[in-house]
DNA sequence: TAAGGTGTTGATAACGCTGTCATTACCGGC
DNA sequence: GCCGGTAATGACAGCGTTATCAACACCTTA
C-alpha cells in the first residue's frame, strides 16, 4: 500500500494499458476485457492509487457531489436525521457530501431573499451537481427560482406539493394526522385540541387537513378555538398549551403537530399541575429522538425521515445518471407509534 | 449577470490583461496595481465569473474544504451543534465542508476499526485539506493513526488530552463539573451521586474526576456505591437512576455527567413517583436543546460546543495557510446554568 | 474473399486553473 | 546617466483526469 500519489499514468503503466483503459475500468465501462480489466484492478490496488477527483472533475464537468440546503431547523434534529438519510445513499452511489447552511440567523424570521442568494452563490460556487433542499426550504420560491435558473436537478423532502421538476418524498402527514386524532377521539374525550406548524413548511396545513378529516370521520363538530397557532418549536407549543389549557372549558386531549411542540405542551402541562396524560391527553407527530424522552413518553407518529431522506437522494442520483425511468415523487406512510401521553379509553363512557 | 459559464480567460480577455493577473485577482495576491485589480473585479462580477474549484484544486493540489469526521452521537445534538460552528468558520475562510460519517452503525458497538478504515478511505478519497474530529473519534487511536500516516492536519474536538500534532479545543470539563458537585453539595445534601459518561470519551474521566474534586472541597467522603455507571445516552442515564434511587440510602441529588442522561434520570424519577427536585435534584452537563425541555428544566452546565467547534476549525485553517503562529489549544469555561431541577437550601439545615 | 459490423484499445486534445520564471517598468542613489 | 532592486505583468508548462476519434482485431454474412 503506497502512498497514495499514484496517478493514472503509473497504473497504466504498470498494468502495461494506455491511460484510458484504466480510466474505463475505474469508471466501470464497459467493453474491457475482463482479463485486462483484472490487470488494471491488480495495479490499480498494488500501487495503492486513488483517482484524483479535481482531476476528473475538471475532465468531466461533473463533481460527483451534491449539496444539501437546510436552514437552522425548529424540528428537533429532524435535520440531522435527514443528513443521514442523505449521506446513505451518495455513500453507495460514490458521491460526496457539502453541507449547504442557509439563513445564518438561525432564529424564527430567517431572510428568505437572502437564503436565495446565499443558496446561489454555494451553489455555483462549488459546482455541486445536484441539490437536496430541506424543509421549509423545498418550499421557499425564491431558493427555488435560483436554482432553476441554473439548471440544478432537486431533490426536495416534504414539500407542500410535488411538481414536475424536481424529485420529491413526502410522508403522508394528512392521513397520519387524521389517524392521531381519531385515536384521540376514539380514547378520550370529545374536545381534542391541535397546535398548528410553522406556516412556512408544507406539511402544516397536511397536518390540519388530517386533523379536520379525523374530526369529521368521528363526527365531532369543527371548533376554531380548539386551534392554536404554534412554530414547530418547543416554546411555541407551551405558549399554545397555556392557551389552551386556560380555556373556559379546557381541552382533554391536545395533538401538537409536531414532537418538540408536543413537549411544550407536556411542560405547561406539568407547571399547571394538570396531570398528563390523566388530565390532558397529548400527542406529537414525528417520533423525533425528545419523543422518547418525555415523561411521560410521547404517543406520536412515526415519520421515517432517514428513509425517506435516503430515498429522494438515490432517486436524484438516479436521475442525475440519465435513468429517466427513476421514480420521482415518493410518498411514505407514518404509523403511530403508541407511549404514554394518551389516557386509555375512559371506563365510563363520555 | 451571464450564467456563470464564464472562465477565466473570458475575463482576461474583457479586462484586457493576462490570466495570471486575473488569478492574482481573484486569490487576492499582491502585486497587483489597485486599478488593474478594479479593471479585473469589473470584468469578473460583469461576467458572472466564478473560479472552477476542480480546476483550482487540481493546479494548485488544494481542495480549499475540510472533512469532519462524527459518529452517530449518543449526545443529544451535541454533533449538529458543532457542525454549525465549524460551518461559520468554514464559511468566513472560504473553506467548503465534507461530512464524512463514520461507523455506519449508529449504535452502541461502533467498530473502532472500520471507522479507521473509512476515514482513510473517505480522506484519500476526498483529498481534504484537513480533517476535523468529534468526540468520541478524537480519541480513536486507529482513526488518529490513519491520519498521521497521511499527514493529514487535524483539528480535535474535545479530546481527553491536547497532542503535539493537532489543534484541539476542550472545555473546563473538570473545574464545571466541580461546580456543578459543590452547589448541589451547597444546595441540598450530603449523598450527591454522579453518573458517568461513556468511557470512550476523554471527557468522561475529567467530569468524574470534577465530581471527586467538589467532594473533596466540601468535605464529602467518597462514596463508591453513588457512582453509576452511563453511556451519554438517555436510557443509561434511566437505568443508572433506577438503580441509584432503589439504594436502601438512596440519594437527594444525582449528577449525571451530561444532560441527556439527565433526562433518563428525571424520567426515572417520575416513574418512581420521586419528585423533581423536592425528592432528588438532578444536575446535567452540556445544556444541549434537551436540558431546556424537560419538566422540570434541567440545571446543567453551558458547554459552548458553537464556539468551540467555531474555533478550532479557524485555527485549522490558519494552520493550512501556513500561520505557524496560530493559537493551537483552547480550553472554554463553562458557566453553570441554573434552572429548575435542584432544590433551594433547606431551610433548617441538613 | 470482401464487406460490414462489434468489441477492444490507444493517441491526443481538452478541461480551467496555478506555479514558475522571464520580462518590463519604474524607482532612488551615486 | 547608469546600476541594482523591486513592483507589476505575462508566457507557458503543467496538474490528472475524461472525451473524441481513430485504429485494429475479430467475427459474421453475403
Amino acid at each position: 500500500m503506497t502512498s497514495g500519489k499514484a496517478t493514472i499514468t503509473d497504473v497504466a503503466a504498470h498494468a502495461g494499458v494506455s491511460i484510458k483503459t484504466v480510466s474505463r475500468v475505474m469508471n466501470r465501462e464497459p467493453n474491457v476485457r475482463p482479463e485486462t480489466r483484472e490487470r488494471v484492478r491488480a495495479a490499480a490496488s498494488a500501487l495503492g492509487y486513488e483517482p484524483n477527483p479535481a482531476a476528473r472533475g475538471l475532465a468531466s464537468r461533473r463533481t460527483f457531489s451534491l449539496g444539501l440546503l437546510y436552514e437552522n431547523p425548529h424540528e428537533f434534529s429532524y435535520t440531522q436525521r435527514a443528513f443521514e438519510g442523505v449521506f446513505a445513499s451518495c455513500g453507495r452511489a460514490g458521491y460526496t457530501l457539502l453541507l449547504l447552511p442557509c439563513g445564518s440567523d438561525g432564529g424564527a424570521g430567517a431572510n428568505a431573499a437572502s437564503a436565495a442568494d446565499s443558496a446561489l452563490h454555494l451553489v455555483t460556487q462549488t459546482r455541486v451537481d445536484g441539490v437536496i433542499l430541506t424543509a421549509p426550504l423545498c418550499d421557499d420560491e425564491p431558493v427555488r427560482a435560483a436554482l432553476r435558473g441554473r439548471d440544478t436537478p432537486t431533490a426536495r423532502i416534504a414539500p407542500g406539493a410535488p411538481d414536475g421538476l424536481s424529485c420529491t418524498v413526502r410522508a403522508g402527514d394528512r392521513e397520519a394526522a387524521r389517524a392521531v386524532t381519531e385515536h384521540l377521539l376514539d380514547r378520550v374525550h370529545r374536545r381534542v385540541a391541535f397546535v398548528k406548524g410553522d406556516p412556512r413548511h408544507g406539511a402544516s396545513a397536511d397536518r390540519l387537513a388530517g386533523y379536520r378529516d379525523g374530526l369529521a370521520a368521528r363526527g365531532v363538530p369543527w371548533d376554531e378555538a380548539l386551534v392554536a397557532e404554534g412554530l414547530f418549536d418547543f416554546d411555541s407549543g407551551r405558549r399554545a398549551a397555556y392557551h389552551l389549557l386556560g380555556l373556559p372549558h379546557r381541552p382533554t386531549a391536545i395533538f401538537a403537530s409536531n414532537d418538540d411542540m408536543a413537549a411544550g405542551v407536556i411542560a405547561a402541562a406539568h407547571a399547571l399541575g394538570l396531570a398528563v396524560p390523566t388530565a390532558v391527553s397529548v400527542a406529537g407527530f414525528d417520533d423525533s429522538p425528545i419523543a422518547a424522552r418525555t415523561w411521560p413518553a410521547l404517543s406520536t407518529v412515526r415519520q421515517p425521515v432517514f428513509e425517506m431522506a435516503a430515498a429522494v437522494t438515490a432517486d436524484l442520483i438516479a436521475q442525475l445518471r440519465g435513468r429517466l425511468d427513476a421514480p420521482r415523487h415518493r410518498v411514505f406512510d407514518c404509523p403511530l407509534v403508541l407511549r404514554d401521553s394518551v389516557a386509555p379509553p375512559p371506563s365510563a363512557s363520555g
